[in-house]
DNA sequence: GTTTAGCACTCAAAACTTTGGAGTGCTAAT
DNA sequence: ATTAGCACTCCAAAGTTTTGAGTGCTAAAC
């Protein structure tokens, strides 16, 4: 453990070089920290804190910037985080005035949200659940080969697709597929759709499997991408201008660009339930993002699916501002989406008996 | 009329700077145009195009650039479009191989090309059709109070959103609406969903009118989002980089970042059906694309819908190699769009009477 | 033992200077 | 109309100087 005073100046150095950019010196401190040494005994104890890895100096006469370590430190033992405003928390909300509920929209506006307040780029993922089934799935003829078919979740996720058929549609075709649907496919979780079952299945139709092994192959498809959850990531260009990116900027785009490593750095987090993770460096494990900090908060909706939304920026960024605030966005989240989407029980049938 | 030297001075300027972005002075012309005369002589044609604002030099004693209008001139006059070699078309075409025909999917994918093959920013809007119909409308209950609303048009477009319900929804809420999209909303025209028409619907349902007034909304909220083409801008970060932005890029991102500046950048065009647009520099009404070029061209399915995909660069790019293979890739997506959508009437009721 | 004043030292950044060369415009000759 | 020749301009790159913030160390003070 730190001694007292060793701890401040730590802290002192790391909101100093958050706020301003520049190494931190002794001298600078002795203001800021209104302490009773003079600044040689900070510099000691700036030595010190040099010698266990937390500060550096970027060259001989410098003062001194926190490493990685330093910024873990900080964000572990010393942050005190900020209280929000009233004001914080109305515009919050109002960046994702989303009432209608549907969970992409609502997500993209998380997003969006994110990236006005943090200035960073931001990314999103929607709502998945192993345990997601079926409500739903319609298809509807748009020319004589093809159809557009719709699948709906329990989750609220819609998928489309079209379809090009080898043959041309037919009512019969239809009708055939409607019941199909009816009787394999809704409330099935999404998770049991595979290829094989879909080739049982198309093998039990006999006759009908021809006309309806393109349509069936859809259905998978779109099963497939419902289920995985789909992640965006909004501002990227706010990142140009940090000065901290300007060498390695286009493989950093680049890596952004794509949409797997971004996956797997959503999903590598400890698999347990809501939380909100920050990792500094390369604490992500991509060497693309040693010297970011990615935010990563996940929010469940009900006790079902679960999702993330987060921001990537520079190691040099205001932790105890942004930490709470994308906690409470992350709360908004949950609490809209379970508002609508908690019971997951279809309520056709009730509804049957109850209007009866 | 420029005399003929001029002229060849002028395109040599024009493709030599285009190639390595710095100025062209006299003697380097001297060597690329194997042409009989001294530098001397290629100094007084320069001092003449200087004089009529066709090149300018960054200072005294540098070599020429095109100014905007030299650009136009080329563009106008100069300029031999370089034929696609089949490799190239074969790359544009895989760029876009999206079998499904989805136009949305197709869009994006082209957008994708764009900005892959010529390291810009590139636009792409889905199509837009005044006489597109609604094909159809489904409305699928996910919780007891929330509906999903799905309309697909003739065009292939496919809207969702979801509706919060005043009332418990019931299989009777279900049956009303169902019956309502297939007398009312089936086979009518996007652009006449109005609020006047969804108002005197209600009135005239009577006591059911207020277990359906948000459903109606949602009808006429998605019949609006299907008639306005969405735009979308991919490959902004390509932007980076070029020095002609160094100056002004955070400007010239925000105004990206806005989608309203951009679709009417889009519709500003002549009101004409296909064809390529080049808007170099101050052609475009914007400040921000001041020293910008776009080159937009506009696509047509059938004879109906028609939408737009093109670029946005620096001036200083390659007019004569990018407008062919623009032009190449509307042309596919005209065609694969064309072969699904272009018969508009729905075939439901024909394939009955084939099948019966 | 911890703290402090004082001083020599270091080094990056900014300001300034030097140099080289590409390119021009003009003039007088062809 | 074209050209050779020359004086001139001015940027860019490289080199130089100046400045000042900041350090580490030492020896004295608490």
């Amino acid at each position: 453990m730190l001694p007292t005073r060793r701890q401040q100046i730590l802290a002192a150095i790391v909101e100093q070089y958050i706020e301003t950019g520049e190494p931190v010196g002794s001298k600078a401190l002795l203001s800021k920290l209104d302490i009773n040494v003079s600044s040689a005994t900070i510099r000691n104890d700036m030595a010190a804190l040099t010698a266990q890895g937390l500060i550096y100096q970027p060259h001989t006469s410098a003062g001194r910037i926190p490493t990685q370590s330093g910024y873990r430190y900080y964000v572990d033992h010393l942050m005190k985080m900020e209280e929000l405003e009233e004001t914080d928390r109305r515009r919050i909300e109002a960046g994702v005035d989303e009432r209608s509920g549907d969970p992409e929209a609502l997500l993209t506006k998380a997003g969006e949200a994110l990236v006005n307040f943090t200035n960073f780029a931001a990314l999103s993922t929607t709502p998945s659940d192993e345990h997601a089934f079926i409500k739903n799935i319609e298809m509807v003829p748009v020319s004589p080969k093809v159809a557009m078919v719709v699948l709906l979740t329990s989750t609220g996720i819609l998928k489309s697709k079209p379809c090009r058929m080898d043959v041309t549609l037919t009512t019969d075709i239809k009708q055939t597929f409607d019941q199909l649907v009816e009787e394999q496919f809704r409330g099935t979780p999404l998770a049991d759709i595979n290829t094989v079952k879909i080739q049982t299945l198309a093998a039990s139709l006999g006759a009908k499997a021809l006309s309806m092994s393109s349509l069936l192959a859809t259905v998978s498809d779109l099963a497939e991408m419902a289920s995985q959850a789909d992640i965006r990531l909004e501002g990227k260009s706010n990142l140009l201008g940090y000065k901290e990116y300007s060498d390695n900027l286009p493989s950093l785009l680049k890596f952004l660009g794509d949409e797997e490593p971004l996956s797997m750095l959503v999903s590598s987090g400890e698999a347990s339930g809501p939380g909100i993770e920050v990792r500094i460096g390369s604490e992500n494990r991509f060497s693309e993002l040693s010297n970011s900090t990615t935010i990563i908060s996940r929010y469940q909706i009900g006790d079902g699916a679960t999702g993330a939304i987060g921001i990537i920026g520079p190691t040099r960024m205001n932790y105890s501002k942004l930490i709470p605030r994308i906690q409470y966005l992350t709360d908004i989240i949950s609490k809209v989406l379970s508002e609508v989407y908690e019971e997951d029980t279809p309520i056709h049938e009730q509804t049957d008996e109850e209007t009866s």
